[in-house]
DNA sequence: TAAACAAGTTTGTAATGCAAACCTATCAAA
DNA sequence: TTTGATAGGTTTGCATTACAAACTTGTTTA
């Protein structure tokens, strides 16, 4: 498949800005809490427990809801299907950068 | 800022996927027409003419009306301003993955 | 002259992302 | 001991979006 049909078919739940954020960010540890995340992508709370739910539904993320002595904790890592779909869309879009600076147009229609 | 937070704030018009794929293209020829950009993608028509009119009215693209002939012609081609923000985005995408690759959790919410 | 085709645009709709409001529990002060 | 603030989230409501289907306008072909 071509280049540009492959990019308009890039993984929308993954290609998000702020799931690729959280999802970035937990490839790169074990797992993180709620108010972790929070912190460091900025989002509002109900805009990551809404990421989260869907990416949870998607079975990108494992979300253990727990306490820590009283206080609440939500524990959020990824699923083993989760870190290869973060790693493959990293990789993809690394390869379409390449790809797309050598492309040129073979016919009359681009100029 | 942080890398996350950066990653969130990632221009969503540029970011779209069908988007990105016609930008991309553009960036890479002097122009295209409309239905070479539909092959190219992959996009039907509708979509593809309101991906567009949002890029002009984001002043990233410049189209032109015209007849080759009796048969109508549309072309588009990136605006000066159009052409730096792929090149941006593109650019900040790879910064990202090269930084996210290293990055280390430093507290102890995130294991 | 009717049917098919080309090149787009407009319309309708379901899904999305976001923020504000809400919920439940704990802790601190009066 | 109840009032208020804080923590840790979830739910609700709304404006925007992306998409496809229907429509438009003009041109060939049968």
């Amino acid at each position: 498949m071509s280049l540009f049909k492959e990019m308009t078919e890039l993984d929308k739940l993954l290609h998000e800005p702020a799931r690729l954020a959280i999802m970035t960010a937990l490839a790169n540890c074990e797992s993180a809490d709620f108010t972790f995340l929070q912190s460091l992508t900025g989002l509002s709370k109900g805009n990551l427990s809404s990421h989260l739910t869907k990416l949870e539904e998607a079975g990108m993320v494992f979300i253990v809801k727990s306490f820590v002595g009283k206080i609440p904790n939500t524990n959020i890592s990824l699923t083993g299907s989760g870190e290869d779909a973060i790693k493959a869309h990293w990789k993809r879009l690394d390869e379409m950068r390449k790809e797309a600076k050598t492309w040129k147009p073979e016919t009359e229609s681009a100029v």
